[in-house]
DNA sequence: CTGCATCCGCGAAGATACTG
DNA sequence: CAGTATCTTCGCGGATGCAG
């Protein structure tokens, strides 16, 4: 590799702006708080569900394809309830009564929950397709 | 549509008409797709980034945060060139050269990518506020 | 019915070393 | 510089049992 004087490492691809912005500068991407919430298996389609309306634990549990187990469904609305995404709400009888629902936070997001719906199954051939290429290439 | 003389056991909520589709009834809520791709790690960094313009290996890696391996880059640029979303061009130099691009499809991503970015950044003191709430009353 | 506690398997992600 | 290979670690998610 020969050093000349002016020859720098990289021919600047001079980055163009930014399309996607980052807030603060400390802080990360702000995409980030929102996948880490949705990301996981199961919180997509408790949003999902609840966007049809109120549901109780049990209707919740089977209305989501893929048997969600206790466990896995108690942590996730958990979450979203701790995140100001669902409400919920006990009614002390017996047998016990939980509700759950999306707040207005909540809703808020459906918005963006159908927005990445309709580009997944807009696009889904298209992304099928360059899988398949890329496999027969491999 | 009236009950009538029915005194059934629950009040049936009545779910209302769902507010996310799923096209094919066979297939699950087709946000699934679109989450299962970007919903890990490193993805939505590669794609941010790559939504400002061409990069090769290690620019990516130095711009990404929080450090990320070579190994996590190389699989996760894969899977997004698997799907279509980015474009790899290796140019045959000693040393090598790769660099990677959105594709039509990555870019058309973007879109959503930044509506994400947004509703987070807008929501984020909110969701802040709920989770002091929540675990101040735990 | 709703929810928590415990144990465990497995895949994702990290660290490191080596190759073209 | 770009990428692969190997090993290890870690946490998600599943299964089960128990409690209010």
């Amino acid at each position: 590799m020969s050093a000349g004087h002016t020859a720098v490492t990289t021919p600047v691809p001079q980055p163009d702006e930014p399309v996607i912005v980052c807030d603060t500068p400390q802080d990360e991407c702000g995409v980030r708080d929102v996948l880490d919430r949705l990301g996981d298996k199961w919180s997509v389609y408790v949003v999902v569900e609840l966007a049809s309306g109120i549901r109780r634990f049990k209707e919740l549990q089977r209305a989501i394809p893929g048997d969600i187990s206790q466990r896995m469904l108690t942590l996730t609305v958990r979450r979203l309830e701790r995140d100001g995404l669902v409400r919920r709400t006990v009614y002390p009888t017996v047998p016990p009564q939980v509700e759950y629902e999306l707040t207005e936070l909540g809703h808020s997001l459906t918005h963006l929950v159908k927005a990445l719906a309709d580009w997944s199954i807009a696009h889904r051939p298209a992304i099928a397709a360059a899988r398949e290429a890329w496999d027969a290439a491999r």
